[in-house]
DNA sequence: TTGTAGGCGTTATCAG
DNA sequence: CTGATAACGCCTACAA
């Protein structure tokens, strides 16, 4: 025996073609062209019927690990996520991913990536998904371990036109003549890719309008001291009149460091934020992403790759601005 | 860009044990015992470091269903979720259990588990983990599914002490001089049966102490009008001064819908809630769960059931009223 | 110190 | 229509 180490009472002992072929009197492979349901095959409907209900009986379960290593590939999914509870974006696109991937046989299977505890080679040794989807950002070795080891690859986040979103900001805040704007960079290390591309639309737009570059602050939004500050930092340039966070999290944390110095957002000071979140419907002035929309992108470019295509590009419009008290 | 645009259909061409033996002139069991490092074999550091560079060069990636069918076990361990976004207890709950899984070599995958998506065991058939771990509640029929399909299983909230935190809500109003109390239930299925556990508690404890049961509300916390409902009732009621909510959340949800009608928690209606969440720090009585020991002991029985043995039980206490402004 | 051989459960190919 | 049989990639008892 090869580990039959297992004193205690535990035994899993699996049930196999080998077994239903037996009590059947039939093979295996009859077993495994009813169970599989293959097309070409023949089967007398007595066999047929023999062999699922002894398979039900036997309680019998496909395993895994044979059936991929067969078949060369394996129905899993992984999304690599940076925390447990994604936002609301992401959320929805996890939704999505998971519907539409359940309706092609796939199972979609969250980890939660951290670098320090275990390599994406690691990783990838354990599961062997049939894709990697990433949500959110990657730093730079994280990106080369994952191309390296991981066959196919959507980077989620690489799909938003971050670049757009910081323009829209600034057009929205210069259309309405705001000339000094500040903007709220999120401190948390993985978000930094995308949030410099949203920098960069902003400060494009800023350029091209000749206006000033925004003063920039990062803000940690478990930290409400952090937001404090760059709020006085903001009160403190002259001329500043308006704000563009990262994403509407820190907007209303901004909003609300300004009521508690008895200021008002949109009088005192114009603020913008980006993902028109369910909390922030009432009041902020925000770009919103058409999370619909991107996620059928989002679902139709992992599909593709599935099936060993390219990824679709997203051709329609996925943002507007929507206007509110605060800018 | 997202991956290389591959022109052709792209080869995995898996790089096999062979391959490298091939390479190194060498045979596949001396590469195998080479990349597993195995204790009893004495390889020469040549030879081993042959290999070893010649897989690294060729990239190699262990196969993990080829490994799993051989060993018998994988290294995967399921957790079922019912949102992607679960609560700030099993978030943190899932937080350490990621980590101590990770150092043993195991790794955490997360599913949102829909019963009407996919069945328990075509979930099982897809992925096959060592262990699979339920946050949150099961109906009887997910339950039954489970349990012939897995072979370990741990239901992370039947280990929770819900009777006691009724039970603990029922004497704190209790002994402030409450004799008529609420209690609110949240809508969600799958919180029913851990909810149906709490005001079991509640109840007991009415019956002891010889008061009226408690008037029993449903609240769904995304309507906000079910939550006025709810208050409705409670303050139409003859002599009804305190409520018990589910959890937190619903908890200050009540106190919103108090604060609307311009009246006061803990003047007007006392309310207790239960998780001690961090938005809920500031004003509201509540039970609170010591989710660091309680994951303590989460981790030790994944451990334990992995290891074939038997989960360990709850010894100390987990639970503690934190008294605030409104009870 | 290294090589040989067999098998884990499944599916696919090829005879009967 | 059905039954042997050969892989898939990996691990390990045993032989050399």
């Amino acid at each position: 025996m090869t580990d039959e180490a297992a004193p205690g009472p535990r035994r899993p002992k699996r049930v196999t073609h080998e077994d239903i072929a037996r009590a059947c009197g039939v093979s295996r492979a009859t077993v495994s062209y009813v169970l599989n349901d293959v097309p070409g095959r023949m089967i007398s409907d007595a066999t047929r019927e023999l062999v699922l209900r002894t398979a039900r009986e036997l309680g019998h379960v496909p395993y895994a690990p044979a059936r991929m290593l067969r078949l060369g590939r394996s129905d899993v999914v992984l999304a690599l996520v940076r925390d447990f509870s994604p936002g609301y974006i992401s959320n929805a696109l996890l939704r999505k991913l998971d519907v539409a991937l359940a309706e092609r046989g796939f199972v979609l299977l969250i980890h939660r990536y951290d670098e320090s505890l275990r390599s994406v080679q690691e990783l990838w040794q354990l599961v062997s998904p049939s894709l990697v989807v990433v949500m959110g950002g990657l730093t730079i070795s994280e990106q080369e371990g994952l191309e390296s080891a991981a066959a196919r690859v959507l980077r989620v986040h690489g799909t938003m036109p971050n670049v757009r979103i910081g323009r829209m900001q600034a057009d929205h805040l210069t259309a309405r003549g705001h000339r000094v704007i500040g903007y709220v960079l999120p401190s948390e290390p993985s978000l930094q890719l995308i949030a410099g591309e949203r920098l960069r639309g902003i400060q494009e737009e800023c350029a091209a309008l000749g206006i000033p570059e925004p003063v920039v602050c990062t803000v940690d939004p478990t930290d409400m001291d952090s937001v404090s500050a760059a709020l006085d930092v903001f009160l403190a340039t002259e001329g500043l009149t308006a704000v563009a966070t990262h994403n509407d999290e820190i907007g209303l944390l901004l909003v609300s460091a300004l009521q508690a110095r008895g200021l008002e957002a949109g009088r005192d000071l114009a603020i913008i934020g980006v993902d028109n979140i369910p909390s922030a419907r009432v009041d902020l002035t925000t770009v919103e992403i058409d999370v619909d929309l991107w996620g059928d992108d989002v679902v139709a470019s992992a599909l593709a790759l599935l099936d060993d295509e390219e990824p679709t590009t997203i051709s329609h419009e996925l943002l507007r601005v929507i206007e509110r008290r605060t800018a």
